[in-house]
DNA sequence: GGAAACTAGTTCACCGTCTAACTATTAGCA
DNA sequence: TGCTAATAGTTAGACGGTGAACTAGTTTCC
């Protein structure tokens, strides 16, 4: 098979290493893969919502949190903070971004006073389902080199190695 | 197979997608799990880093851009951030903390008086080589759930994809 | 019923990164 | 040779993130 940049990396890493048992060139080189596709996935999207103007990749992914919830479509901070992987002070800045460009709505919960509900308006609605389509589109682009079948065993290998890290 | 929670996921989001065509599982279901796997990979970077206290995983990754340099083992701050894939305002304080540790040495290149080479100091290969190792057995460990044979057929579809993306 | 513990969200100070502007030096070329 | 353009590094200001402290409201339990 033809060789990758990768490949050139690991072989002169291997060299670096001669004699050193501790270098596994198989794992350095599934690693360090994976890492350029994600670097690649990141900047594509990146570039995407740099170029619409309209909100950058993170506040979409808030936005998407929110969408993707059961219905309704409601959620608290803490909620969408967990899910996009943020501490809550950050969601709270990434929600007055939203409030003011108006995709979300902040209210008060009134059952229980602490909380706030964060709800999308018809705009953010819009456009969540403008992005979310390109995003996939730009995900199945990214291992296009791939046939069902490859992609199929790709997930067998990878999904043992997550059972494992859950574990 | 036993299912991991990215297939809970996936399914959810299959259910989410019915009848939507452009939705394909196995993509997401790949980047989901690759996405898991770096993220378990930093957590563990960083705990390691954190308890040692010496440096952070950021620095520890200068210094190592910095010693896997071709004899001699020197660079430019522009190399560095390159290899790091920081901006060079960005390497400019990484540098400045690793030389009040006196971990590097930065001098003047009298050839070329606008550039500045950086070289590790004893201390520097000192640390450099100490977490090396431990960050092969890291990264060991984050795929020890798959044989030999399973990596190397893990490479084989990640070298497709990187290869698509890098042509 | 009321004190203590817990929970939700926000604010604050700090940190690391980014972009853009700036200084100093070198290279290109009429 | 002497402008002009390009290059290396740093600095300045803004931004988004973090952890810790804080406010307000709710739950627990004697």
């Amino acid at each position: 098979m033809e060789q990758d940049s990768v490949d050139q990396h690991v072989a002169r890493w291997s060299a670096f290493w001669e004699n050193e048992p501790a270098f596994a060139p198989e794992v350095e080189g599934a690693l360090v893969r994976m890492n350029f596709i994600q670097r690649e996935a990141r900047r594509a999207d990146a570039a995407a919502f740099a170029e619409s103007q309209e909100l950058t990749a993170e506040d979409y992914k808030t936005l998407h949190v929110l969408m993707i919830q059961p219905w309704p479509v409601e959620a608290t901070p803490a909620q969408l903070a967990d899910g996009a992987r943020v501490t809550r002070a950050a969601m709270t800045s990434r929600l007055d971004r939203l409030v003011a460009a108006e995709l979300v709505t902040r209210e008060n919960d009134e059952t229980d006073r602490r909380r706030v509900l964060i709800r999308p308006t018809a705009a953010g609605r819009a456009i969540w389902s403008k992005y979310i389509f390109e995003g996939m589109a730009r995900d199945q682009g990214l291992l296009k080199a791939l046939s069902h079948e490859e992609l199929i065993q790709l997930n067998g290998l990878l999904r043992k190695v997550v059972l494992d890290l859950e574990s």
